[in-house]
DNA sequence: AACAACATCAACCGCAGGCAG
DNA sequence: TCTGCCTGCGGTTGATGTTGT
């Protein structure tokens, strides 16, 4: 990946002009994990706002878009990460065909996942592999409408675009939970303490056991969405706050080597190790902050859609298995 | 072991649209 | 209406990892 770069190209050129204003002093490249945990603090403690100012106050010497960029693509509490399940894949694939390359409107309807990744992943893999599929089997005059349609990648695809696109536009209006100020009381009402205590998703075995695990804490909506409206203390809960795994990749700051396998290794030992911390303070974090009431006057719009009815619908296919616990 | 080719994906860039003054 | 700022989106880049020779 990019090393950190404190100048940009733009910056490296007017810096032989001694221009010091604020642009070139902006940083580039690579996020450290000290520029994350000042990111994800002031989100934690101060919500979303204007990005510009996000920058600014949290000490960042980043542009507000590239602060936005790393919050929504990397450190949002609701991100997902891991493989793409064949579930996705199929979703994917079938929302492309309907929507072409609106990343963001097909990660609307993705849990957890952002537009950058789906992008990436439909150039990457699904490209190819859609590509190779055609090569293989070009048997033209499939066109039986009466029968299921079968998707490149050999899979049923049990409803029509119609259905689809009902099944994705019919957004319920189910708001989140408030979920950051669960995730704030549970931490005795001290945020920074999340940062040291978050809920580790690799230990999730799906993206369904976490659907269980926070359904049982009243968290399930809102786990994922158009990247929210987050307000301070209505972010999302015990979604861990860890990084995905850049393994041995080391990055630089400020010329000193990062190790970034450790940085991982901090954020993901300080995550929930299980879900007791969450459930312990589930009643009381209901009774204060009315988890019940969905959808009763909150911003913090974290998805567009029902993801429960989605997840309903789609475990109803033939030819998807997984079920919503 | 060394190198090349390919794959992956975080981050950048430029543009468009919305909004306020 | 014009201007400037901000946000969001999609395309692209390029560093790094992986695989093949």
């Amino acid at each position: 990946m990019r090393k950190p770069d404190l100048m940009g190209k733009d910056q490296k050129m007017n810096n032989n002009n001694n221009n010091n204003n604020v642009k070139s002093k902006l940083r580039k490249g690579l996020w450290s994990p000290e520029e994350d945990e000042k990111l994800i603090r002031y989100m934690l403690t101060n919500g979303q706002g204007c990005w510009s100012d996000i920058a600014r106050n949290a000490g960042l010497q980043r542009c507000g878009k590239s602060c936005r960029l790393r919050w929504i693509n990397y450190l949002r509490p609701d991100l997902k990460r891991g493989a793409f399940s064949p579930q996705e894949e199929e979703l994917i694939i079938h929302l492309h065909s309907i929507l072409g390359n609106r990343w963001s409107q097909i990660a609307a309807r993705l849990p957890g996942r952002t537009d950058n990744e789906i992008k990436n992943f439909w150039n990457s893999t699904l490209k190819k592999r859609i590509k190779n599929s055609n090569a293989s089997t070009t048997s033209p005059n499939n066109s039986d409408s009466s029968e299921p349609t079968r998707d490149v990648l050999g899979g049923i695809m049990p409803i029509n675009e119609h259905d689809l696109m009902a099944m994705c536009m019919d957004s319920s209006s189910s708001s989140s939970s408030s979920s950051m100020q669960a995730m704030v009381f549970a931490n005795q009402l001290d945020p920074f303490s999340m940062l040291n205590n978050r809920y580790d998703m690799a230990n999730a075995a799906s993206f369904a056991d976490m659907s269980a695990c926070l359904s049982q804490v009243g968290m399930v909506d809102g786990l994922y969405g158009d990247y929210g409206m987050i307000e301070p203390n209505k972010m999302g809960l015990e979604r861990d706050l860890s990084l995905p795994p850049l393994e041995s990749r080391s990055i630089e700051d400020n010329g000193a080597p990062i190790d970034v396998k450790s940085h991982n290794n901090h954020i993901n030992n300080s995550c929930f190790n299980n879900t007791d911390q969450i459930q312990n303070h589930n009643s009381k974090v209901e009774d204060l902050f009315g988890f019940g009431n969905h959808g009763q006057g909150e911003n913090f719009r974290m998805g567009e859609w029902d993801f429960e009815g989605l997840m309903q619908d789609i475990s109803s296919f033939p030819s998807l298995d997984f079920q919503v616990q």
